[in-house]
RNA sequence: GCGCCUGUAGCUCAGUUGGAUAGAGUGUCAGUUUCCGAAACUGAAGGUCACAGGUUCGAUUCCUGUCAGGCGCGCCA
C-alpha cells in the first residue's frame, strides 16, 4: 500500500515539473507514513514539506499543485492537504477490507516478505561459557537472539543461528580443576576448596557421576595435590596463583588423557545441560561452534600468521601484539601471551575469519553490554585480514537487573549464587518469560522482578495477548454450541457490513502488521512486534466488549466472524515469531 | 580521566529513523456483567521529554556542553 502510493507521488511530480509546475529539482525519497490520527486520514506524506527549500516554494503551495496532478484512483477516497503542507490521503473501505481475504488467503504465512530471500545471515547469540548452567542473565539474550532469528528468517533471510562455545582457555580449566578437586573429595580426600573454584553444587553433581562411573581412576592424595601450591587467598596468599597451580598440579598429576577425561566431563555434562535449556526456552541452534576445534585445526595459528604477514604484529614484552590503534581501538591488544599461549582475541580473530569465509552476506553477533569495548578490535582485526568489518553488526543487550519484589539480587557465577534460567522457565513459564525479556528494546536497562513475573498478575502482557487469542477460539466455540458454523465464503462476501469504528480500527491495525514485522526484522528491535501485539489484542477486547459477534443479522455475523478470525491469525504469527504459544484456551 | 549506553507520567516503558494535540501498561480515583470468557472494558487525574544552547519551515528525535545513573578501559573469557 505504501509503495502504491509512493509511485503515485513520483508520477505526479514527474508530471507536475513537466508540466512547468514545479522547478526542475532532484527527487528525494518519498516518505510514507500511517497517520496517528484518524482525523488525517489513513497515509500522509510530508514530501511537499521536503520540497519547500529546493524548490523555494511555499510547502503549501506545492501541496495543492501536486494534489492536482495525482492520477485517479479507485483506492483512495481523499486527498487532502492540512497543517503546514502535509498531504493526508483517506483509502476507500473496500481497500482497507482486501487485508481480511489476504489473511485468510495466507494464512501463518501472512505477513511474512521477501525482501531478504537470497542474502544468507548468521545470527550469533548467548555464547556463554560451559562453566556453569544458564542464568536469567543470560535468557535475555537467548530471547532476543532468538526472535531477532525468527524476524529475519520470517522476511526472508536464510538464517544460521550459531553458539560459540568457549571449550578452551583458563576458565575451562578452572572448571575442570574444581570438578577434579570435588572428585577427589567424593574419593573420602580431605581438601580445602579454592576460593577461586566454580563453587555451586552442580559441580559436585558432575564430581558424584565422574566418581560413579570412573570410581577412583583419578584418584591422587590430597596432600601430593596441594604441596607446593601458593597460598590461596583466606591464608594471606594470591588466589589466582593458588588456582593455577592447582591446575598445573593436575595436569601434572592426571597427565594429559587423564586431565582430558576429567575435563570432558565437566565440559559436556554443562554443555547438554545449556543445550536441552536453550531448547526448552525455544531457542534453537543450527550449530554449536567450539572454540578448541579452531585451535586444534590451526586456524588460530593461520589466522595469526595471516596477520603477521600483513604486517600488523610486532613484538613487546616478549608477546604479540596485534595494532589494533592503527584501526581507531584505543590500546593495542595482544594476541600470544609470553608463555606461547594465543589469547581468547586470537581465537576471536580467527572465529570471525572464519564465519566471513563461509560465506555469509550478513554477521550478526549478539552480546552482552559489558562487551562493548570488545568491538572496535574485533573490526579492526577484519579489516587488517581485508575483510569488509562492516559485514558484521554487533547487537548489544543490556543487562537485565533481577529483582525479588524491591530487593536486589546479587548473583556471582563462581560463587555458585544465581537464578537459573531453567528455574525462571519452572516458575514463570517459556512463554511469559521470553515475551517479558523481549518487551524492551534491547538498549534499554531492564528491571526483571521475579516476584511480579511469577505471580502471575495481568502485569504481565503476555497472557492479555495470549487472551486475545483464546476468546476468539471461546467465540467458535460457542458458535458451534449454538449449532452454528463460520461460513467464510459469506463473511468474505459480507465484509462491507464492518463499518464500526471498532472494526476499522481492527483492520487498520492488521494492514499494519506486515510493515511492522518488516520493520521489526530490519532494524533487529523485536519490541516493536511485541508492542504490535498488545495492541492488537486492546482494540480487539475493546471490541469485543463493545460488539457482538454471534448476531441474528447472519451477513453481518459472518462478516464479524470473519474479522475476528483474521485477528486471530495474526495474533497467532505474530507471537509464534517471538517464540510464544498461541493457546485456544487459558 | 577516556569510551559506549541510558535519562519521557508516582513506577515500568513506547514514541513509526526530523512531523500535526508526546502515548501505553501499572498504580490512584470513579464506573461497566440477566448478554460470545471480567485474565476484559469505559472515564478522570497525572509531563519544564534531566538541564542549557545550536542546526530549520518544524527537535523527545540530530549536534555541542553540563548534570545524573549503568557498563567497559587485562598478556581474563
Amino acid at each position: 500500500m505504501k509503495d502504491q502510493l509512493k509511485n503515485f507521488i513520483t508520477s505526479s511530480l514527474t508530471a507536475a515539473m513537466e508540466q512547468g509546475k514545479l522547478p526542475e529539482i532532484e527527487l528525494p525519497d518519498v516518505q510514507i507514513e500511517r497517520t496517528k490520527d484518524k482525523a488525517h486520514g489513513d497515509f500522509a506524506t510530508n514530501i511537499a514539506m521536503m520540497l519547500a527549500k529546493p524548490a523555494k516554494m511555499n510547502p503549501r503551495q506545492i501541496a495543492t499543485i501536486l494534489v492536482e496532478s495525482l492520477p485517479e484512483s479507485d483506492f483512495i477516497t481523499k486527498v487532502s492537504i492540512a497543517g503546514p503542507g502535509f498531504i493526508n490521503f483517506t483509502l476507500s473501505a473496500d481497500s482497507s477490507l482486501q487485508v481480511v481475504k489476504e489473511i485468510l488467503a495466507a494464512k501463518e504465512k501472512f505477513g511474512v516478505s521477501t525482501i531478504g530471500e537470497g542474502k544468507t545471515v548468521q545470527v550469533e547469540f548467548v555464547s556463554a561459557n560451559p562453566t556453569g548452567p544458564l542464568h536469567v542473565g543470560h535468557g535475555r539474550g537467548a530471547a532476543f537472539g532468538s526472535v531477532v532469528s525468527n524476524l529475519l528468517s520470517a522476511v526472508g533471510f536464510s538464517v544460521h543461528r550459531e553458539y560459540y562455545v568457549n571449550d578452551a582457555g583458563r576458565q575451562m580449566d578452572i572448571l575442570a580443576t574444581s570438578v577434579w578437586l570435588r572428585y577427589l573429595d567424593a574419593c573420602g580426600e580431605n581438601l580445602t576448596f579454592p576460593s577461586n573454584g566454580y563453587k555451586g553444587s552442580y559441580v559436585l553433581d558432575i564430581a558424584d557421576t565422574l566418581h560413579a562411573e570412573h570410581g577412583d581412576e583419578f584418584l591422587k592424595s590430597a596432600f601430593k595435590v596441594f604441596t607446593d601450591i601458593p597460598a590461596d587467598e583466606p591464608e594471606g596468599g594470591d588466589k589466582e596463583l593458588h588456582i593455577d597451580g592447582l591446575i598445573e598440579k593436575a595436569k601434572a598429576l592426571l597427565g594429559e588423557s587423564s586431565y582430558r577425561k576429567v575435563f570432558n566431563s565437566g565440559l559436556n555434562s554443562i554443555l547438554s545441560d545449556i543445550r536441552d535449556d536453550l531448547s526448552d526456552f525455544g531457542s534453537d541452534y543450527d550449530e554449536w561452534f567450539s572454540e578448541r576445534s579452531l585451535v586444534e585445526s590451526g586456524e588460530v595459528d593461520k589466522a595469526i600468521e595471516q596477520l603477521k604477514s600483513a604486517n600488523v604484529l610486532y613484538q613487546k614484552d616478549g608477546a604479540w601484539w596485534f595494532k589494533s590503534t592503527d584501526y581507531g581501538d584505543e590500546k593495542d591488544r595482544v594476541v600470544v601471551r609470553d608463555n606461547g599461549q594465543t589469547t581468547y582475541f586470537a581465537s576471536d580473530i580467527a572465529y570471525h575469519l572464519n564465519k566471513f569465509q563461509r560465506g555469509f552476506d550478513e554477521v550478526i553477533d549478539i552480546w552482552g553490554s559489558d562487551h562493548h569495548g570488545y568491538i572496535p578490535r574485533v573490526k579492526a582485526s577484519l579489516t587488517a585480514m581485508n575483510q569488509d568489518k562492516d559485514r558484521l553488526k554487533v547487537l548489544l543487550v543490556q543487562f537485565a537487573v533481577l529483582y525479588r519484589g524491591t530487593e536486589k539480587v546479587a548473583m556471582s557465577t563462581r560463587s555458585g549464587q544465581f537464578v537459573t534460567l531453567r528455574q525462571l522457565r519452572e516458575e514463570v513459564g517459556k512463554d511469559a518469560a521470553r515475551f517479558f525479556y523481549v518487551l524492551r528494546s534491547a538498549d534499554q536497562h531492564m528491571d526483571f522482578d521475579l516476584e511480579l513475573a511469577k505471580s502471575q498478575s495481568n502485569d504481565n502482557p503476555v497472557y492479555y495477548v495470549q487472551y486475545a487469542h483464546a476468546r476468539v477460539c471461546s467465540v467458535l466455540r460457542q458458535l458451534a454450541e449454538r449449532d452454528l458454523v463460520w461460513d467464510q465464503t459469506v463473511g468474505e462476501s459480507k465484509l462491507s457490513r464492518l463499518v464500526e469504528d471498532h472494526e476499522k480500527a481492527l483492520l487498520t491495525m492488521l494492514a499494519r502488521y506486515p510493515e511492522v514485522l518488516e520493520s521489526s526484522a530490519l532494524n533487529h528491535t523485536p519490541h516493536i512486534l511485541a508492542h504490535y501485539l498488545t495492541d492488537l489484542a486492546r482494540d480487539f477486547h475493546t471490541y469485543y466488549n463493545a460488539h457482538h459477534f454471534i448476531v441474528d443479522d447472519i451477513e453481518l455475523s459472518q462478516a464479524r466472524l470473519t474479522l475476528i478470525i483474521a485477528v486471530r491469525q495474526v495474533i497467532a504469527n505474530g507471537l509464534g515469531v517471538i517464540g510464544v504459544s498461541a493457546p485456544e484456551s487459558m
